[in-house]
Parts: structure tokens; sequence; C-alpha cells
DNA sequence: CTGTATCCTTAGGGATACTG
DNA sequence: CAGTATCCCTAAGGATACAG
């Protein structure tokens, strides 16, 4: 199953891997907030519906994004973790927080950032190789 | 017109203004390739309809990501600029053409990349100052 | 717990004709 | 040239029931 190409530019291109609503939700969830079981993806705050979350957890993987492996103790309980290629998207998904964070207007600028936040922003290649190291 | 947000998520709100399958595209063709006129959208390689432009034109105008001006000498002619909140997605841009030229089976890695991503790995940050400047 | 399988609805988008 | 206005269609997504 290839995906079609619109165009040959790598911006096309990544938007075409993760390019829709739900996937880059899913890889920030893998990332940056540790998640790393089905019904954890579940619960995130955005309320992504089961068939759509596990069409996206298959594509992800199709894509080389993510991996699935079975608990060794559990057997009906499999872990996503994030290949070396989403790994690689951590600059992007810094990027987009901070662009966020700065121009959302219903953000209250007096309200701290979360602690992940300011960590990003202090210094971005510590946490980037934590981030990197958590999952080696 | 309010977008209505799916989460607190600053990712989240960046993805609900240009988080479709056209809005980056365009932002990328007014950014980085200069384009200023409906027609050069249209023309871009990816293939947007007519209907479908004008509606990312406008409702990037909402979101404050573009401007639109008319032409002193031709008044049919309007000219589309981007907003500084629009130019500070200049690094998420880059880090996604980065990602891509990167992780794109298709190209060849023994051909060589654009002169305007030797550009912007060789010096980001004067590739970005470059880009503000031109639009002061 | 981790998904399938259905059913249904809607938003998004393509094609095209037309306009000042 | 820079769009509107339609029409139509499909893919995407939501809700829910159920299964191993």
């Amino acid at each position: 199953m290839k995906h079609k190409t619109r165009s040959s530019c790598p911006i096309c291109f990544s938007l075409e891997l993760f390019g829709d609503k739900w996937s880059l939700l899913i890889l920030r969830d893998i990332i940056l907030f540790d998640k790393k079981h089905y019904h954890e993806f579940m619960d995130s705050s955005e309320g992504i519906s089961t068939n759509i979350l596990a069409d996206r957890l298959q594509k992800l993987e199709c894509a080389g994004l993510i991996k699935k492996k079975q608990n060794e103790e559990n057997q009906k309980k499999f872990i996503y973790a994030p290949t070396d290629e989403a790994l690689d998207l951590l600059p992007l998904l810094i990027e987009m927080t901070l662009w966020g964070v700065k121009h959302n207007p219903e953000i209250d600028a007096s309200q701290a950032p979360p602690e992940f936040i300011k960590k990003m922003i202090k210094d971005r290649k510590r946490f980037i190789k934590n981030i990197r190291i958590k999952f080696k």
C-alpha cells in the first residue's frame, strides 16, 4: 500500500504521511506524552473514536513511524513505540508547539506554561536528547 | 467565525488553523516560493481547484495568517502576503521540509537538493532573516 | 484490553460553468 | 484575472455494538 504523492515537494510528502486530523496527535502522544497503549490514545482529550484510532495506528505503522510490540507478560497487551523516523519529527513537534503557544489567544500569557514546554524552550537540544535516550 | 478547539494542546490548536490538506501548501507558496497572486496558487503542481483555493485564502485571512491587498495600478489584481504570525511558521516549514527530504525514499540521495533547500540547511538563521526582510 | 464490524452522517473536495 | 456558484461524490469520521 503505497501512498499517492501529489507532488515532489517534501512538505507535501510529509503532509501526506501525517497531515490529517489525527496522525500527528497520536505521534505527539507517543513521543511527547509517553503513551504506549491503545486505551491511552483513546483517553486523549481530543476524543478519537476507536475505529479511527485503529486505522491510524495501522497507517502509521505502515508508514514506518511507529512500531507495535507485544507485551512480554501480557499477550493481550500491545505496546506502541516511535521509530527513529518518528523521533526525527521532534523538532517539528517542538516548533508546532511553540507556534501554538505563542499565537493562541485563548492562552493567558500570565499563566505559566506546562513543565515540558518550559523544558523544550529552555534547552531544546537536551530536551530532544533525553527523549531519544528514553526510546533507545 | 471562531474555530472550535478540540483541546488546549498547542499542537492541536496549530493543526486546527492549518492542518488540512491545502492550507500549509498555500502558506508554503506565499512564504517560501514568493507567490502573491491567485493564479500562481492555482498553478502549483498539487492542483488545487478554484473553489477550494478561494475558501482557504479566506480562512487563512480570517485566521490572521495572510493579508489581502489591492494592487495600486491594477484594481483587479490582488496581492496576498504573509502576516508576522505566518512568518513565525518559518521554522516549522523548514523542519517539515528537512524531514520530508530525509525520509522520502523516492528522492534520490545522489541528486542535489534544490537551491533553496541547500540554503536553509547551510544557514538557517540567515535563511529566515532574509525572508523576513523581504516581507518588511 | 484491544481492537472489528457496521451503519450513518457530514465535511471536504473535484469538476465545471459562469461573472465583473 | 480573480474569483462565485453549483452540483455531485467520496473519503473521513462519529456512534455504537460486539468479539477474542
